[in-house]
DNA sequence: CTTGCACCTGCAGTCGCTGAAGGTTCTAGC
DNA sequence: GCTAGAACCTTCAGCGACTGCAGGTGCAAG
């Protein structure tokens, strides 16, 4: 078995050769061996590895709780507290970022009914952007304010 | 009217200071007089400028559909039909984020719920992340996997 | 007149990639 | 064996929308 090509795990997880290599310069992803031509050969691990980083990067856990992941995942025999915590939190941010994008929508929709198709002079939706007082809902931050959290 | 300092106008419109350089760097706002000392010194128009563009951040509106829209607010002799598109877009695209975050939202929980708080040997969590065919949604990409869409 | 805050410019860093430039290696077909 | 072209290599810049810092200047109060 001489090892799959950067190309290929890339496919395999559904992302860019670069983000593999990407992965690489941040740590979380072994320095694989090369070929003779100074190529990236990876063995099996290292592709599940990538795909299950792939896969909690969809669910939008940051970086850094994936680190937190996969140290976790090395040590099978520790109690899963803290996966469990990581996850939860995660859950929690999500929740978050619905519920100040369901604000967010009620804000937009009350603007865009109160539009009665006039003017600009007359306009509900500039009128409403200009003026936050006449937002029904406290829709505090989202939308770039503050760190994204992606 | 002497005008106001940018620290004033960055707290009238719950901004830092950077920020308001930072607009006036990409044109979002106008290059304001400066005093004798060289320091900015904005009128009352550029303070309500200033606060249409954070309250439609605050609603997650991306800088260039705030450009039109401020582009469209100069002009109140316009039909309002491009403003009401701009902001049906937006509500489109918070909609789609909405309805993403919620699959998400529904694979955490599952992930979660089925974790038995054993070892990291049976995790559910963990080999859920690493087996993306054992998710009932499809949570395609929302969390850094394409543009963001702030 | 001094203290200390607010302001100035310019640049680097954030997060998680993505793209491009410019070069090398591998592979398939002839 | 040879050549074309795909895939790989490294390095660096850029995205969006700010934020922070360094090193310097202006200004207002006591």
């Amino acid at each position: 078995m001489a090892g799959q090509t950067i190309g290929r795990i890339a496919a395999a997880a559904d992302c860019k050769v670069q983000t593999v290599r990407y992965y690489e310069s941040i740590g979380l992803l072994p320095e694989p061996v090369r070929s003779p031509g100074n190529q990236r050969l990876y063995g099996a691990a290292t592709v599940e590895r990538l795909r299950f980083i792939r896969h909690a990067r969809a669910l939008a856990f940051p970086i850094d709780a994936i680190r937190d992941l996969l140290s976790l995942a090395d040590r099978p025999d520790q109690p899963c507290d803290a996966v469990d915590s990581i996850a939860r939190t995660q859950l929690l941010e999500v929740e978050q970022r619905i519920d100040r994008l369901t604000a967010l929508k009620t804000e937009l929709e009350r603007m865009i009914a109160q539009c009665s198709g006039g003017h600009i002079a007359n306009c509900r939706v500039i009128e409403s952007l200009g003026d936050h007082d006449l937002c029904v809902t406290d829709h505090g931050e989202e939308g770039g304010l503050g760190p994204p959290q992606r």
